[in-house]
Parts: structure tokens; C-alpha cells; sequence
DNA sequence: AAGGGCCTCAACCGCTATAGA
DNA sequence: CTCTATAGCGGTTGAGGCCCT
């Protein structure tokens, strides 16, 4: 089947376009508004296919476009929407006011994967790169040694294995209400997602295994909520779905000793504030209490 | 200064979804 | 229901600029 095209072939421009056409467009589109792609070029005064108008005004001319670099928290509203929802440019744009889908897709094939990769995290997967290649390894989540990350992680990851607590936390991460509201009516959670936010008693509807810390604990361990890597790492652990089976076997004792030591050899080296992201969760949900 | 390689990003391509006749 | 036009999306391309040797 021969596929119809959007515009006939001769006679059209293609390539950049010229301040002169810019200006044409706009002018047009001001006067006559949106729409009417297809007979627009011609009413317009341009030698263009009527798509190539409809993305250059999307992508270029219109007025709310915001121009320039991405902030940092650009930057990260992207890595955490695209751990979310992959490549679902259009879906993420929605949420970065005036930055459209096309610009969002250049900066993560230019800027955004590469530094996930240089942080050893799988820009598809979101999951640090050595546990997507080596099976059953341990993961080597950090220069002072992984096994006390790791464990530490899991732990949570456990801690919030049901999928509701999962997307929980991953709404905690990104520190977005909509998105842990979308999250838990997806995943057919029976709380209203403002009760799950703001609820001090919401820890009471999970059970939480004793084989792992409590809820004292994991407080007295976790570290600076404004720490990027550690964020990555958690998303990592969550996203496939919690500890894997050599870790849960271990013994308490144990594992307390690898993390408190990983954490505190962190903490020392990196001047993370533990204190500061424990009183961030409980104000934002009260798990941890 | 030259030129080769790399990077960025605007623009294009091909496809699907949707609306309306 | 079918067909066509249009809008929208994600992947890909290539021109131009930058950097390094």
C-alpha cells in the first residue's frame, strides 16, 4: 500500500528554516490561530509541508517555549519521569513548563544518559549497570565498598516490596504528590493518596518482617534526601523489585554491622546529613516513626 | 591554519491514534 | 463500518559548530 503524503513532494522546502519563514508563521499563526496545518503553508506563504510548519511552531516559535539550559532540577524531574515512564518524551514534557517533548529527547541523548552511565546506572534500565550485566553479583554501588549499600537498599527495597509501597516510596523519591497519587490509583491502592501522604499511622498498614530492621532503625540509617546518587541507587533497588535472595538470608547482626559501617565511612567522606533525610520522610509521610 | 572527529539539536521520517464525513 | 485527513509521537538524520591534534 502506497502511503499517502502529507504534502505534495514538489516544489516544497525542506531543511532549516529562514527568519524570513519564521516570521511568516508567526505572523499567520497569530493572526489566524492554531490548526489547519495542511492548507496553512499555502495561505501563509510558504513553500513548506504543512507538518514541517506544525513541529517548527511546536518545537521553535511558540511563545512559551522556554529557551536555554536545563536547571538542576530539570535535570533531575527527567531522570526520575523517565525511570517512570521510559521514553514517553511527550508524557514527561508535560511536566517541565515550556520545554518541549523534541528538546527533552536531544538532552537525554546528549547530556542526561551519559552522566546516568558515567554514575555506572543504566540510562534504560535505571538500575546500576553491573547489576544488569553480572546476574547474581553483588552490585557495586559505591568507592567505599558496595555490600553495606546494597544490603541497605535491599533492606528498604523490602521493607517496600508490595507494589503499593514501592510506588510509595518511589512518589517519596521524586517528591511529587501527583505522581504518588497516579502511582498508587494504578497499582489499585485502597488509600486515598492524600491519606498515604500525609497519614502518620499509613507504616501500620504494612506488615514489615523482623528479619530486617525496624522502622527505629532504618531512620537511625538513612542518609541526606538530597542526595542524588543515593536517590538513583534506591530507584534501582526498587525498580526490580526488592532484595535479592542471598541478602535476606543473612543475619541481622551481620548485615547491621556492613551497613552502619558503609554508612558511617559514607557519611564521613561525602558530609551527608543522616539526621536531616530522616526528619524529610517523616514529614512527608511519618513512616518512620 | 587545516582538517578530521565528535557533539548538538533542529528537522525529518514513518508510524499510530483519533476525529469526522 | 470504512475511509481520509490531521495531529501527535518516538526514532533517526545530517548540517553546522566545536575541539583536538
Amino acid at each position: 500500500m502506497v502511503r499517502t503524503p502529507c504534502c505534495k513532494e514538489e516544489g516544497i522546502k525542506k531543511g532549516a528554516w529562514t527568519p524570513e519563514e519564521d516570521q511568516k508563521l508567526i505572523d499567520y499563526l497569530q493572526l489566524h490561530g492554531e490548526g489547519g496545518w495542511r492548507t496553512l503553508p499555502e495561505k501563509a506563504g510558504l513553500k513548506r509541508c504543512g507538518k514541517s510548519c506544525r513541529l517548527r511552531w511546536a518545537n521553535y516559535l511558540r511563545p512559551d517555549i522556554k529557551r536555554g539550559e536545563f536547571t538542576p532540577e530539570e535535570d533531575d524531574t527527567i531522570i526520575r519521569l523517565h525511570a517512570l515512564k521510559g521514553n514517553k518524551w511527550a508524557a514527561i514534557a508535560t511536566s517541565l513548563a515550556g520545554r518541549t517533548d523534541n528538546e527533552i529527547k536531544n538532552y537525554w541523548n546528549t547530556n542526561l544518559k551519559k552522566r546516568l552511565k558515567r554514575k555506572g546506572i543504566d540510562p534504560v534500565t535505571h538500575k546500576p549497570i553491573n547489576l544488569t550485566s553480572q546476574t547474581g553479583s553483588e552490585p557495586k554501588l559505591h568507592k567505599l565498598g558496595s555490600s553495606g549499600s546494597a544490603r541497605l537498599l535491599n533492606r528498604v527495597a523490602s521493607k517496600y516490596s508490595t507494589d503499593s509501597n514501592r510506588d510509595l516510596l518511589t512518589g517519596i523519591i521524586i517528591g511529587n504528590s501527583t505522581i504518588i497519587a497516579d502511582e498508587s490509583q494504578n497499582s489499585g491502592d485502597v488509600d486515598s493518596p492524600s491519606k498515604n501522604v500525609t497519614s502518620p499511622g499509613f507504616s501500620d498498614n504494612f506488615s514489615f518482617s523482623g528479619e530486617f530492621f525496624s522502622n527505629e532503625e532504618i531512620s537511625d540509617l538513612y542518609m541526606n534526601v538530597d542526595n542524588v546518587d543515593l536517590m538513583e541507587e534506591l530507584k534501582g533497588i526498587l525498580s526490580y523489585g526488592g532484595a535479592d535472595a542471598g541478602d535476606t538470608k543473612d543475619s541481622p547482626e551481620v548485615n547491621v554491622t556492613y551497613e552502619r559501617d558503609f554508612l558511617d565511612s559514607w557519611n564521613e567522606e561525602d558530609d551527608l546529613d543522616l539526621e536531616k533525610f530522616v526528619s524529610s520522610l517523616d514529614s512527608k509521610i511519618g513512616v518512620f516513626v
